[in-house]
DNA sequence: CATGCGATATAAAACGTTTCCATTTGGAAA
DNA sequence: TTTCCAAATGGAAACGTTTTATATCGCATG
């Protein structure tokens, strides 16, 4: 480990020129002389030079790093999202600082005082819901921070989202135009946003114009695993009236109900037909393989990176609250029309 | 976005004492008196000072901020892995910067210079292979280096592994154990040592001491997907001698493997037997469930991390190449003995 | 041959901490 | 009281850049 301790002061000695010259030429200025401009390359090559981004940082109030919180990397539900955001931060030449919240209103608040202290230059924030005490922090942030796959409430953030209610509506209507009077909906925590304000009101909509009434015991809660899915559709297919379409919060969910399914003598999609959402990698890694909500989370991601470096540049921005395009990607736990 | 330009300074006229003062507040340092502490937190509270980590680095040359690089982070391997070493890098006080290389020398090359400049304290490191250009960067490397579920070559680095070897042998050595004169090996690419030299290496030696010959055909490379798991099967079941028990080098690829299987018309336990590697969560998500090797991911990356706290902070270190215990997860793709 | 002006280059002041060293304080011992 | 020492505090230099204000250079112009 041999020590690193070149500094501007000494690049500038080899090249025989002031330190801001040298500033001048690793920043890019274009007011140095192309001959000195050499000089002072090779003196940075001889010497093995590298910024120290840390000094860099306090000069210039800006680190070229941003803060991302996510629930949990090891989902990977998230991850996708993370990747979207490296990838277009890696091309603005940003960095970026990963936390895991555990959608913990405390972990929240903790990261993302932490992330102001680094001096991160925006934030990019996922939760399930923002609590009222995040939000007072959020006003307080001294940097802009976006919103991704995370809907706004109490106060007016960038935001890059799906239009939720319409693709719960899409999918409900999907299962309804298969015939069915009676679909299933197996989701997570109502008092997420997501859940109790979209995806159900998509839900309820699309049973309201099919003239279909809403029944309470079609729903069923989980906290979004394989396992949550599997323990609600084996509940339901204890009842004599169990719905034979069943529309899944999330992917996961949707495996875990393939299988009760599967594990209780059924077919999918003979005797029943299941939807879920997201569109993950799972989708494709079952039989019969899923029909499933494209959310397209690492796009959501790198949009929301884009705005962040949009707002950093202060950029024209013509939309703080993007609403990326969804679809229903059809495959085999759907029958043929 | 009201701005935070509190600085340390600003506390110490607030609170009537010296900027040394506020600091030793700040940092728990003792020789403080509990009065003189006391005011000095008023003042904190009351003008909502929040420290720079930034001059903070540049002052004491540490930044509690550690590197990561992983090839992809949307691959719930590494996802895995990456929260393992964030959580206990929160629990010291650290954060991480994560950064994805595609395995792309290049790119790892680039990102750990990225990282340097950024006055990391310290990196975790994970890719397939360790190209020598990049060792050579690592052998420069101010700041210690910790490889995670990466094989050393070329340059002692600590590292946290299991016995890969040892792994691929049990898993082969118990499909030999259920009466199979052939296992079919399908994994990644051979040029990656962990394939090349210790999966393979542990595969033919469960097939030497046991007497049975190695056949080239038995064995098939892919990229570690579930398309390249499934299309390996394929080809593998128009033979006539296929073998009827697979080690697959992942679990996805253990996936496409059994729907393979499947498609073809035959069950999973009865007419062919599969075991996995990683012990991911799609193990349990597939039926029948998948029989892995366990490679603890989330483990691996903790310990790495706490490796590395260990080195920054100059403890003792019984041993620096550590290797975690593996074992084999019974479940459904493996007959009852 | 002086003048003036853009293009380049320099010097030095920030940036907000930590830390080393010096100084003051307060109380116990003499 | 005085003396001494440890504990508590303060002052100011360092950390490695960027940036602003200022100076110099080179050259066309009159």
């Amino acid at each position: 480990m041999n020590s690193n301790n070149v500094t501007i002061y000494d690049v500038a000695r080899e090249a025989g020129v002031s330190m801001a010259t040298v500033s001048r030429v690793v920043n890019g200025n274009p007011n140095v002389k192309p001959t000195t401009r050499k000089k002072v390359q090779d003196a940075i090559d001889r010497l093995g030079y590298r910024p120290n981004a840390v000094a860099r940082g306090l000069a210039s109030k800006k680190t070229t790093t941003v803060g991302v919180i996510v629930p949990d990397i090891s989902n990977i539900f998230f991850a996708d999202l993370a990747r979207g955001i490296e990838d277009v931060a890696t091309m603005y030449k940003y960095n970026i600082i990963l936390g895991n919240s555990d959608s913990s209103r405390d972990k929240e608040v903790h990261l993302l005082n932490t992330l102001l202290g680094k001096q991160v230059d925006g934030i990019i924030f996922m939760g399930g819901r923002l609590h009222e005490d995040l939000v007072e922090e959020f006003k307080k942030s001294p940097v802009p921070i976006v919103l991704a796959a995370t809907l706004n409430q109490g106060y007016d953030l960038p935001a890059v989202n799906i239009d939720y209610e319409q693709a719960a509506y899409d999918a409900t209507q999907m299962l309804i135009n298969h015939g069915h009077d009676r679909v299933g909906f197996i989701t997570g925590p109502l008092e997420q946003q997501i859940n109790g304000e979209k995806k159900f009101a998509g839900y309820r909509r699309a049973l309201e114009d099919a003239g279909l009434p809403f029944h309470d015991n079609d729903m069923i809660l989980g906290n979004y695993t394989y396992a949550s899915g599997l323990e609600a559709m084996q509940k339901m297919l204890q009842r004599d009236d169990c719905p034979k379409a069943i529309f899944a919060g999330t992917d996961e969910m949707a495996l875990g109900v393939i299988h009760a399914i599967q594990d209780a003598g059924f077919s999918v999609p003979n005797d029943f037909e299941v939807v879920g959402h997201d569109n993950t990698r799972l989708a494709t890694m079952i039989r019969p393989k899923l029909t499933t909500v494209v959310q397209p989370m690492y796009d959501i991601g790198a949009v929301a990176m884009r705005l962040l470096t949009k707002i950093l540049n202060a950029e024209e921005i013509e939309e703080k609250n993007v609403v990326l395009p969804h679809r229903i990607e059809r495959r085999d736990s759907l029958r043929q029309d």
